[in-house]
DNA sequence: AATATATTTGACTAGTCAGTAAAATATATT
DNA sequence: AATATATTTTACTGACTAGTCAAATATATT
């Protein structure tokens, strides 16, 4: 009973997603995310009950996108440092996609809105807060199965390296896009996520 | 001839500091920073061109009060080790007196600001690059004295050392304003400073 | 005291903001 | 075909936005 779903929502979403990524919380309108989707603005509010939820159900959904692919890199039955390495080109090749397809370095996108946000709504300081924990968790699962796997020393402190490995990336994203710049992204994560991890190619056990 | 200067700049340059600094420079409006000042906007554009324009003088300004206070702790005359821990004090205390006076945790004000407004006010983008350039060279220039007093190893690589502690440092503090919280600088930063330099309680060289 | 200059005042755009509400429309089910 | 529900449309607040401008005022110098 009643109207068949659409594509709104979707539309939505995805709209926000592109303009908050590259511009910001603050500089994306309500009426301009409807204007590029081609959705009334109250088509927004039945969807969406304010700027802010909005805000948090873009984050959920890209998270969502992207942890699959952030767990398959680092899952492939390889060394270590092989795994960490891929990560790099991993990262790099998402900025260099958001660079051409929008015009500048991007950075991440929750640290981003939440480094923005974090003073002024809560409600997103706490999602971004919450997919960083969900993210330094995948760090920590898969640390500790490369160690299983007999990939990685078994003295490594899965806890802390996954939370310094988070910490640098935080870092080298924020830079990049404060620098619209991928220079250093290309030359110094892989190497920066290697040296944390206190790998080096005469040390790897397999 | 005139009329006595006043310390209407230097007040408007304050407010403006602390407001953008606790919540974002996308929610604090001029007329924000006007009432909170006490001035009239007419007087706000008498000493600032735009908004943006303040905020590249707010940023000038802070580091000037800042870059010595950093320079001092890196120049006492004691072991690397013991530099570095101090200076994971300092911004430490620093970002512990924001949170009583402002009542949040408020992180790297430049990176914060330099990330929301990089796609937008490229004034502001290209501002936050030259500070965060000038305080990576404050790094090297000490870094290169540690050495040459024999309180770092010569074989130490003081740009790429530079560039990390740097990268470390932005990704902690976005960190800590994100997660409203101060446990994790007051517990990991000293030991990644560390960590990066190679500095152990049994290498010390002095 | 007159004058030149520095600074402040307050009113004013003209546009944009997030959010609302009720009516209109589309469609799946009965 | 009637009805119930899902979705869209349109018009509308009322507050806030960055920035402008000319007149008013204060004061150091002559």
């Amino acid at each position: 009973m009643g109207r068949s779903p659409t594509d709104t929502k979707e539309k939505l979403l995805q709209t926000a997603n592109e303009l908050i990524w590259k511009s910001s919380y603050g500089s994306v309108s309500v009426d301009g995310i409807c204007k590029e989707s081609g959705v009334n603005k109250g088509s927004f509010y039945y969807y969406f009950s304010s700027k802010s939820e909005l805000a948090v159900a873009v984050m959920e959904e890209s998270y969502q996108l992207y942890e699959p692919k952030l767990h398959e890199v680092l899952t492939t039955p390889i060394p270590a440092l092989e795994r960490f390495e891929n990560l790099a080109s991993f990262f790099y090749n998402e900025q260099k996609n958001a660079l051409e397809k929008y015009g500048r370095v991007c950075g991440c996108p929750y640290a981003s809105l939440g480094s923005e946000m974090a003073g002024n709504e809560e409600i997103i300081r706490q999602k971004v807060d919450e997919i960083f924990s969900r993210h330094e968790k995948v760090f920590e699962t898969n640390l500790q199965e490369m160690i299983n796997a007999g990939y990685l020393s078994e003295q490594a402190d899965v806890t802390a390296l996954a939370s310094e490995l988070n910490v640098f990336l935080l870092g080298m994203m924020m830079m990049a896009r404060i620098q619209n710049n991928l220079t250093r992204l290309e030359g110094d994560m892989g190497m920066g996520f290697v040296r944390i991890l206190g790998l080096t190619k005469e040390e790897i056990l397999q």
